[in-house]
DNA sequence: CTGAAAGCGCTAACAC
DNA sequence: GTGTTAGCGCTTTCAG
């Protein structure tokens, strides 16, 4: 019905009788106006129920007042989380924050971040990307944030430590007495060698034994599916740690299922702390990575790239150990 | 470093030694080239490693080729799902699809929508936006769909049937034997006066009690909130149900912790079937809502929107009652 | 099969 | 204060 071509500038022009130029410093509030033109300005624009196309704007400016965030699987609470943390941030700031969900698949990130880029003032994308892609962005003539473990000097990187994640854990967990490990990994991740390092750290030390187990996806039906090949096997470990909580609480799911009590037949443990975690039985023990406060501090990193403001200080990420029933065994005196 | 202007179709012209038409041509594989012509731009488009400005491009075609989804909560699982379901189809199908999150607020929805509208071909929003958004929506010179229960017949929308899935819900529950009805809502949704009467519709005429109760926000921290105004009351009801599973979660975990045997002293049942409701203890009865498929078809509805094609058929949605055991009590005989 | 040229809607000098 | 004009990067006639 009213399906019609949205009016331009020189419409508002031709109706208020003014060039395009006063149109376009009117609507940017860029100067002041004689009350006439002003008047005749207001008019016109309401009548035509006029507003400015940001796409022809960007396309002079340069500007886009969005930013992009590439997350790996919007399923997955963790980003979820970050994406909560990074919208308030921006939308505070008067910025427009557009997701794009890469689905777990490297294949598909270069695509959609070509596409994803020139709609954008900036770029945040998930660290788990092909080498040749973050060259590509680095190359790119806009700023980047990485979401992650920093591997390179040259681009920013925002997330907690996880090697520190990792050995808090399984510091944590000699404290409690176990003494064989298992960790369920998904080695296609990027931060999985580091968050296996970090629980060698802390028990190559002490001659504690750690079995290495992968799932192919980082999702709790995936962690069902690695439970058995972790727990029916005669030397099965006392504690089993997932590479996230999804992971975990597949896993820890199975586990009971199988018949295992948890913790005290075995013991499970997490990274991420997404809310399901406190809501399973047994509460799983994890890492807090502070999910949305990564998404609020990238967002706040960002946005000084994109306007050249100095980096914003005091915006340490510090994991904290969440400790829950699933890793209390009831023989073993409680610490805390 | 190598911060360089993003190489633009005449980059590519000059060192092709051909017209920048051409290169637009070879870009959108518009007809085909003589040998000497298509390897040169072949090779000055990878070493520039040259891609389209989409917004250079919509600007003269009119189109984005991006469709913008907003949901009111990414946190939530069951939006998370529809995102996957719609971002899949996009994809499949050339589009990008753009996500930005409400944050459960009414009043930013406006000015997100307004600047979202311009950089898709159509748009696709969370039902629960105020009247005059409507209108606004839907004199646009977009094609727009909406997420939930249909309110116009002008507007198109895709979702399961509220009232259908309460009824679902309600009958089933009838029928294992529960008498007292408790349903805890969130009456700021729009779909929460459909469920309401879907449980009303079953429990009315069988002559059964329901008590009414509501949370502010429809989240899981919400549902233990409220869970001691349904539970400590001397009429406690027998069954409560959740207006979706993330308020149930949150009833049932402070009913458990509050010392509560679930479910033969008091059974949950929620709605939607996030991934999470199978893992809790006891695992959650709920009615799917096809969520992801809902964001497939919604996605596959809105590009035949765009496309000018008839609208696809056989893409119904059809509810389905997910029986766990948190309303399955030993005392009384199982069905199914 | 290839190229020249006219814009898409807007902003940003630069004149007046 | 207001207007003129030259593009932003790209597609699309229309010639050749």
């Amino acid at each position: 019905m009213s399906r019609q071509r949205r009016p331009t500038i020189r419409d508002v022009a031709e109706r208020a009788g003014v060039s395009i130029a006063t149109v376009s410093k009117y609507v940017n509030r860029q100067q002041s106006f004689s009350q006439p033109v002003e008047d005749k300005l207001r008019s016109a624009i309401k009548e035509l129920s006029y507003s400015q196309n940001p796409l022809a704007r960007s396309m002079v400016t340069g500007r886009t007042t969005a930013i992009g965030l590439a997350v790996m699987d919007i399923a997955n609470p963790h980003y979820a989380n970050v994406v909560k943390g990074a919208n308030r941030v921006a939308l505070e700031n008067g910025y427009n924050l557009l997701v794009v969900d890469m689905e777990e698949s490297i294949a598909a990130a270069r695509p959609l971040l070509e596409a994803l880029s020139p709609r954008t003032d900036g770029l945040i994308v998930s660290a788990r990307i092909p080498q040749d892609v973050v060259e590509w962005l680095a190359d790119l003539d806009k700023p980047v944030a990485f979401l992650g473990q920093p591997e390179r000097d040259d681009v920013l990187t925002v997330g907690t430590d996880s090697v520190q994640v990792a050995s808090l854990l399984a510091q944590y967990l000699v404290r409690q007495g176990f003494r064989k490990f298992g960790y369920v990994g998904y080695s296609r991740a990027s931060w999985n060698i580091e968050r296996l390092r970090g629980l060698r750290d802390v028990l190559d030390p002490a001659g504690l034994d750690l079995q290495v187990f992968d799932v192919e996806e980082p999702t709790s039906e995936a962690g069902e599916r690695a439970a058995a090949r972790a727990l029916l096997n005669p030397d099965r470990p006392d504690v089993i740690i997932g590479c996230n909580d999804l992971v975990a609480i597949g896993l820890m799911s199975e586990a009971r299922a199988l018949g295992f009590k948890v913790p005290d037949d075995v013991a499970f443990a997490g990274i991420d702390n997404i809310p399901t975690s406190r809501y399973i039985t047994p509460p799983l023990t994890t890492v807090d990575v502070c999910s949305q406060a990564t998404g609020e501090v990238v967002m706040k990193r960002i946005m000084a790239m994109i306007e050249d403001k100095p980096q914003p200080e005091g915006l340490a990420l510090e994991p904290a150990l969440i400790i829950r029933g699933s890793t209390q065994r009831s023989d073993v005196t409680r610490e805390n």
